[in-house]
DNA sequence: CGCATTTGACCGTT
DNA sequence: AACGGTCAAATGCG
C-alpha cells in the first residue's frame, strides 16, 4: 500500500508540474502530450492497484464465507491470463512508446491477427464496387485489441468504443466457443464509412472481447457528418496518444520517474497509409472488474492538475486545445470507469456523442 | 415506416 | 474442401 500512496503522490507532483510548466508548455503540444499520458499512466496504476487489492480480498472473503472452490478456481486462472497479458507486455516494450507513434510491433496484436501467417500488402481500398472485399491476405488493415467485458450486466454486449455500429454477420468459428460478430460503421452508406470490426469472446476468458478494427472512420469527415466525432486515429495520433489504462503490469517497479515515463504505460495508435486503407493500432487491457466502484475521475485528475481550478467535468479548466484534447481524457476517463459498477462515464460520452450523431444524422 | 439484428447462403482465399 | 467474411431476406423493435 506504501507503493500505492507513494504513486499516487508522484503523480500529484507530476500535475503540478504541468500546472507551473502550463504557460511554457500551452503551445508544446509533444510535450502536453507526454506530460498528460504520464499523469494519467500513473494514476491508472494507482487504480489497478487498488482494484487489484479489493478484488482479491473481497473473493478471499467471498469464498471463505461460502465456499465456492471453483470460482476461486476461475479467478486465479482469469487472473493468471491477464497476468501473462500484462507481463507479455511488459516485457515486450518496443512497441509501447509514450509519444505514441511506435514502429509497427506484431509483438502488439494478439489473437486472430497474428495467427494469420500471410501478410501481403493491402494495398485495396475497401470500396472497390462489385467486387467483394476479400482481404484475409491484407491483414496489415486490421488491428485487435482486448477489452474487458463488464462483470455485471448483459455480457453479451460488445464493449463500446465510441462508434456506432451496426451487426451484420455472425459467425461460428472454428476452434472458438464463441461466435464471432461482425460490425460495419452505422455511417457506412451515408458516408462511406469502410470501418469494420469483428468482436469475439476469448475462449479461455469469457470476461475479454477481443476486437479486430479493419479500415478507418471517415464518416465525420464529412460536411454533414456528425459534428463530434470520438476521437479519430488521426486526431489521436496528432495530438496526443491517448494512454488508456496501460495493461498494468502487476508487477510494478517503484514509481521512478524513468519507470513511470516508461513503457509499460501507453496506448498504441498508428496510421498507416490513408483513408480507407488506413489501419492502427491501439493496444490496451481494460481492469478486471467485479462490480466495485472506481477510484475516480480520471478525466477530473488530470483536469485538475492542468487547471489548477479543481474543476469536473467539461467546464473544467483545459488546455487551449480543449477541442483537442478533451475527448481523449474523456475516453481515458471513460475506460478507466468502464466496467465499473458506477459504469456511468462511457455511457455518458458515448451517449452524448451518440446523441449529437444522432441528430445531426436526423436533420439529413 | 425506418432502422437494426438475425441467419442461411454465397463467395473468395487458403 | 474448409474456412472466414459478407450479403441480403426475414424478422423484430420503437
Amino acid at each position: 500500500m506504501d507503493e500505492t500512496i507513494a504513486t499516487i503522490l508522484y503523480g500529484c507532483t507530476l500535475s503540478k508540474e504541468m500546472e507551473a510548466n502550463l504557460s511554457n508548455w500551452a503551445n508544446q503540444r509533444d510535450v502536453l502530450l507526454s506530460k498528460t499520458e504520464e499523469i494519467i499512466a500513473v494514476f491508472s496504476n494507482v487504480k489497478e492497484r487498488l482494484i487489484i487489492n479489493q478484488q482479491q480480498e473481497v473473493v478471499q472473503e467471498w469464498l471463505s464465507n461460502s465456499g465456492h472452490q471453483q470460482a476461486l478456481e476461475l479467478f486465479h486462472a482469469t487472473d493468471q491470463n491477464m497476468l501473462s497479458d500484462h507481463t507479455a507486455t511488459a516485457a515486450a516494450p518496443t512497441g509501447f512508446t509514450v509519444h505514441g507513434l511506435p514502429q509497427e510491433s506484431d509483438q502488439m496484436m494478439v489473437g486472430d491477427a497474428s495467427r494469420d501467417s500471410s501478410r501481403v500488402a493491402a494495398a485495396t481500398s475497401s470500396s472497390s464496387q462489385r467486387q467483394r472485399t476479400r482481404c484475409r491476405t491484407g491483414d496489415r488493415d486490421r488491428r485487435t485489441l482486448r477489452v474487458g467485458a463488464p462483470r455485471m450486466g448483459n455480457l453479451e454486449l460488445p464493449p463500446e468504443d465510441g462508434y456506432t455500429w451496426r451487426k451484420y454477420g455472425q459467425k461460428e468459428i472454428l476452434g472458438s466457443r464463441f461466435p464471432r460478430a461482425y460490425y460495419r460503421c452505422t455511417h457506412q452508406k451515408l458516408y462511406h464509412c469502410p470501418a469494420k470490426k469483428q468482436v469475439q469472446r476469448l475462449d479461455n476468458d469469457p470476461y475479454v472481447f477481443e476486437v479486430t478494427y479493419r479500415s478507418q472512420h471517415t464518416c465525420y469527415m464529412s460536411a454533414t457528418a456528425p459534428t463530434v466525432p470520438p476521437p479519430s486515429v488521426e486526431e489521436i495520433t496528432h495530438q496526443t496518444t491517448t494512454t488508456l489504462p496501460p495493461p498494468a503490469p502487476l508487477i510494478l517497479a517503484p514509481p521512478t520517474s524513468a519507470s513511470l515515463s516508461g513503457h509499460w504505460l501507453s496506448m498504441d495508435i498508428k496510421p498507416q497509409g490513408d483513408q480507407a486503407g488506413t489501419s492502427y493500432t491501439t493496444t490496451f487491457d481494460i481492469q478486471r472488474d467485479f462490480g466495485h466502484g472506481s477510484v475516480g475521475s480520471l478525466a477530473s485528475l488530470v483536469t485538475a492538475g492542468v487547471g489548477g481550478g479543481g474543476g469536473v467535468g467539461p467546464s473544467g479548466g483545459r488546455f487551449g486545445r480543449e477541442v483537442d484534447y478533451q475527448p481523449v481524457v474523456d475516453m481515458a476517463d471513460a475506460m478507466f470507469n468502464s466496467g465499473s459498477s458506477s459504469n456511468t462515464s462511457m455511457d455518458k460520452i458515448f451517449s452524448s456523442i451518440d446523441d449529437k450523431w444522432d441528430t445531426a444524422e436526423k436533420k439529413e
